[in-house]
DNA sequence: GCTTGACATTCCACTGGCTGGAAGCATTAG
DNA sequence: CTAATGCTTCCAGCCAGTGGAATGTCAAGC
């Protein structure tokens, strides 16, 4: 199976399985009389396992984990479910801050008009803070000399 | 004001600061006898107003249009809360995306035993679909393509 | 005046995870 | 025979900085 083939069956882009072979996450693919890739089945198990890792969230180190745990078969269960439980940790603050971030976006949205006119909360909120000097950074600032 | 001070005022490190000036996203700063960075209040609060837009999610692309309305005091407010509101529905599809893969991570984990034997669920999910020599890419494949 | 240490400057390299594109062979269809 | 793909390699770039080296400058203490 050349790599297209290995590409369109993973899921993954043949650049994107050169890369991984780039950076010795897969073996070096063996290669026909013509120099093109040649891949088994074997090796197209990998990659599908890679694409749904990465499609899971893990990073191409967590993946590099994985794959050796996958291979292993002396593995200890506890060991890939603990790295999955560390993941789930990791997401669940990413969700923190991105939810974070979208309720500022929210109320600032809520808090502008959204008219013809160039006084805007948005601004404001963005700009409060500043700490200059001789500013009063209170609700009552206008549009801003900028 | 030298870049260390303005660094500590607007919350952004001196690094950010330059790279934020080697990319035209403020302008060059003027410089003192000695070739220091010397800011003006002024630029002290679009260092500010940036480290806030930053915080709150917008990519430096957005920030440069941000900037554009920040200084330009004929905006229409409606322009930027539609920005906002744009970035809202990304930030919503970025949640949606990560809750998903959050969900696949605990449903996994809950499968797998997590103990000293090698049989694991979670292996299992990730290597499951992997299209084998006769394989058959239609609906009835079992593993949600993740 | 001299040394020391904390600043400042520039520039280059590196991160992650690819993606785009150029230049050059191989294969295949017409 | 020719044209269109497909494969190869390598280089460059994306985002948003960060780290570090080499060098210059400033202020304090002796």
């Amino acid at each position: 199976m050349n790599i297209s083939a290995a590409a369109r069956r993973s899921g993954l882009s043949a650049k994107t399985i050169r890369y991984y072979e780039s950076i010795g996450l897969i073996e070096v693919a063996a290669r026909g009389q013509n120099g093109y890739r040649d891949y088994s089945d074997r090796q197209l198990d990998l990659l599908c396992f890679l694409q749904r890792a990465r499609a899971t969230g893990f990073s191409l180190q967590e993946c590099r984990q994985l794959l050796r745990l996958y291979r292993d078969t002396g593995r200890h269960s506890a060991h890939v479910k603990s790295m999955v439980l560390e993941k789930v940790a990791r997401v669940d603050a990413q969700l923190r801050e991105l939810q974070a971030m979208r309720d500022t976006l929210v109320n600032m949205a809520g808090r502008c008009a959204g008219d013809e006119g160039p006084h805007c909360a948005i601004i404001d909120e963005l700009a409060q803070g500043h700490g200059g000097t001789g500013n009063t950074p209170g609700p009552h600032q206008r549009g801003r000399t900028l």
